[in-house]
DNA sequence: TAAATTTAAGTAAACGTTTACGCATCCTAT
DNA sequence: ATAGGATGCGTAAACGTTTACTTAAATTTA
């Protein structure tokens, strides 16, 4: 096996407290017994076992970080945050992909539970009764990313989706646009659906203009399938809009791409704007307008809340992070 | 704090051996037993400390996955495939951002060591002498991803770069094209560098062409800008290509939009094909072919391997995993 | 029925740290 | 010269499990 403090106190003649204090740099030695262990750890490559740590710190220097899926653009981006903030205070990050499962939910949390991470960061999921008893059990911070509990008093990180989509509308009607559409991904999705569609709705009365049930589409989720099928879908409710407002990039993206099949030209005949900022929207033609989340530093200001929670013990407030629209060549002006 | 297993014990009036056999299901115990213990346990929620288990066990039943990008979907598909692998045997991953920063790397390595995780992956870098040293002594599993090591003696998953490349450019050769340029991305990059150039040049060759070098642009890196800006010096070098062969989807994107912007289309005027097979790569306008690397299969692969060697302490054979073609639209068939 | 075996448990050491407590030794101030 | 406080360090318990060794009781075997 590997050396352990015990062989460094032999080597060099001294008890295995002054080994750890000099570890730990706490003082208590002579200048010389430090440069005498230092050198025999040094030398025998020796490095402190977390689990002996972890059982007298009850730390684990690590942090839990749940996605309902991994391999998305939006969730590498946050991931990239958090594993930013986690490594400038020497805290790792495991990452657990829940799918959406409850059950696999729970058995992640358990397994959290036994290795005792010091805080969970949850993200886009709805927050279960289950999830809440299992969370509070583990007596751990917790902080929610890009969605909220409206039922359990948990710190969140996220944009302000109302507020966001009010914004992004708000662009399409100072480029003129009037008659404006929009594919609303989830209804049902109590942070990402409904709260878009209200912020759409509220900016259209707020210049005085109606919103008919014909110019929105509900589908199924936010993806670009749900876009390439989601725009004749409006098209045909609704022949007469000028531009359409995607409730996220990838919807954005099918939409583009149904309108090249339709032989409708983007921004031309065709306005679109999205919602998230995604790399993709950049690498898209016309390149995507769209407002932004800042995912990244989302996860960065996520951590930071977690880690501070650690430290305080105490309570955190939530915080909104302010969105942007990142205009780019999707959306034209019009008179 | 939690419970223990002491605590379970004093209810139960049992001492802390039976407790831990029932809990490890060892035997030893009578019906009787069991189901007080288990009841137990229910009753308190009690979860057995991960630490006080692997001073013992010497096992973390968690592994380290280090990206030079973490936010990626190169990365963030391999990813996936780990979580999946590792989850099924009930093992978590550590992601470690090493931004290609040998410093910031050795850190990971040094706080992955410490942790006594029971494996790592290491994914697209380059092995140094210094990692490999400090991975030795470890004395852990370690295998390789989309990248392999001529120097040391490590286990690698990942396609056969050269072979993808040649199967990349033979399909341009059997769709009718002749005057084929490339796009290279970074000479210098061992792995998909190099390699890739040298199955463009060998599936020409093969067919009786010569590569002109005016037929490839060496860009810097792989990225949708590197494909932006590589195309129109490539067109401007070799006038009469037909079709591109990118060396990364991104680069392709890039190549795409480029082209768009020059008034050529894609694929009526030129032809492009990508390498990788990004979730982006459907998203395009068109959508772009593309050999596709199984991603999500390589780091299952790789966390299985990894998993294997843990359990039989040896030495696994390395995996080249099937690349195809993933045919779509970027590319025209000509007389 | 006595011996042998099996079953169901308990005792205590070990894993590798940290830390409360204690004890010399040395210095300083009176 | 001596009380008092630093300074430098050691001893041993504690953290929560697992497990090698025991042991007593129950069961089987001869």
């Amino acid at each position: 096996m590997s050396y352990t403090i015990k062989d460094i106190a032999r080597i060099t003649n001294v008890s295995t407290a002054t080994v750890s204090r000099v570890i730990n740099g706490q003082g208590g030695y002579s200048k010389a017994t430090e440069e005498k262990v230092l050198h025999a750890i040094e030398e025998l490559g020796y490095r402190p076992n977390a689990f002996a740590r972890g059982l007298i710190s009850k730390k684990s220097d690590t942090v839990g970080l749940l996605f309902p899926e991994v391999s998305s653009q939006f969730s590498s981006k946050i991931l990239r945050g958090v594993e930013d903030a986690a490594h400038l205070l020497d805290s790792s990050v495991i990452v657990c992909n829940t799918a959406s499962h409850g059950q696999r939910t729970m058995k992640y949390l358990q397994l959290l539970a036994e290795k005792r991470v010091d805080g969970i960061l949850f993200v886009s999921e709805v927050m279960t009764e289950e999830y809440y008893r299992k969370l509070e059990s583990m007596k751990i911070p917790v902080v929610l990313i890009s969605t909220e509990s409206y039922q359990y008093p948990l710190p969140f990180v996220k944009v302000d989706d109302r507020h966001a989509a009010f914004t992004a509308t708000d662009y399409l009607l100072k480029m003129g646009h009037r008659k404006i559409g929009m594919i609303s991904g989830n209804k049902e999705d109590a942070i990402a659906g409904q709260p878009r569609i209200d912020g759409f709705i509220q900016a259209m009365n707020n210049k005085g203009l109606t919103v008919q049930d014909a110019n929105i589409v509900y589908s199924h989720g936010f993806s670009f399938h749900d876009g390439l099928i989601g725009l004749p879908k409006l098209l045909a409710q609704a022949p007469d809009i000028t531009a359409v407002f995607a409730a996220s990039d990838a919807v954005a993206l099918g939409a583009i791409s149904a309108a090249y099949k339709l032989g409708i030209k983007v921004p031309e005949d065709l306005s679109i704007i999205g919602f998230d900022d995604l790399p993709m929207a950049e690498m898209s033609i016309p390149p995507l307008t769209t407002v932004a989340q800042p995912l990244e530093e989302m996860g960065r200001v996520a951590a930071e809340l977690l880690f501070s929670m650690m430290k305080d013990g105490g309570k955190t407030e939530s915080r909104i992070i302010p969105h942007y629209v990142a205009e780019r060549e999707s959306v034209k002006k019009i008179l």
